[in-house]
DNA sequence: ATCATATTGACAGTATACTGATTATCAGTG
DNA sequence: CACTGATAATCAGTATACTGTCAATATGAT
């Protein structure tokens, strides 16, 4: 067999999985029903108000044919609102709900145990440094994915987040 | 929104998002229709011939659910068999073919060439250091996701291939 | 031998992710 | 204003992954 301990392919698969499953272990036993995905996503809503989904898929780098299923998911339980956008006739703009907002401030502790969870088996150096190389790795493989992570305007401000680099 | 870029967890969705991406690009080019899995699963395969699912799943610690329809698509594929069990009626054990050697053999430089564009933003010595801290990681998380690597035996030679730790 | 327990593989159901295509719409050009 | 090209969202189809459940079978303790 070859040695997928030495394929970094192998090893992000893993990594990967373990993560989500750690996920739901910390974030589940807190009494919450999200992924990690939804987390993020939400997360992006609350702090960019009004942005439409292309520009959701590219803040948190995901897929733009899955972000409408993430989407429906969190309207369906309620903590995000989805509606027509009055300047563009394409687009739907995304907005969280009080419910929303008060999920993630009481989930907040369950994903930082998660996100200590996963790197348990490091020291903080250790895990610094982890987070330094695989940000490394992902800034120089970014373009290599359908959902690079692209820089975003509000669609609410036309104000730029983020710098063009 | 929170600081995605300091959760190891989003870091890991974007380290495998993109490692899958390059795996398919390298290996679609060189004209080949194997995913990452597929290939994990059949390299397995070969290196440990007449192994039961439940093994294959272990080594390279996938689902057992999910590894029904890997298997399922590299027979389908013509690149293994799976057969019953002499010795145990549950047990499906699995053979590569012919022509799944063929294809491991040939579709190596393109998964190397996937591996090192995987970490082409690192150097030699961030690469192994990277993948050193994600072993680390993944080992002491490796029972907290339901599809834990394992150590295995040989359905057929019933010699265990790695020492209890 | 028998019974409690564990294991193997399968199924249904859900959630990511991707490819490739389509529709509706927008924005810039002539 | 008409036309071209880009963009937003969706759809169908495929492949991972997981939860939870089940039937068939094996194994170990008594």
């Amino acid at each position: 067999m070859r040695n997928f301990d030495e394929m970094p392919g192998h090893l992000a698969r893993r990594f990967q999985q373990i993560a989500v499953a750690v996920f739901h272990g910390e974030v589940g036993e807190a009494g919450f029903d999200l992924t990690p995905v939804q987390f993020a996503a939400l997360s992006a809503i609350e702090a960019n108000p009004g942005l439409d989904q292309a520009t959701l898929a590219g803040l948190i780098a995901y897929d733009r044919t899955t972000i409408g299923g993430v989407v429906d998911r969190l309207v369906q339980k309620g903590l995000a609102e989805r509606n027509a956008s009055s300047t563009d006739r394409r687009a739907r703009v995304l907005q969280i709900t009080d419910q929303g907002r008060d999920t993630l401030e009481r989930i907040d502790p369950a994903v930082d145990a998660a996100q200590h969870m996963l790197v348990r088996g490091l020291t903080e150096d250790e895990a610094e440094t982890l987070m330094h190389l695989l940000r490394k790795a992902i800034d120089a493989g970014n373009d290599l994915s359908r959902a690079p992570q692209r820089t975003a305007w509000t669609a609410a401000s036309h104000e730029r987040i983020k710098p063009a680099k």
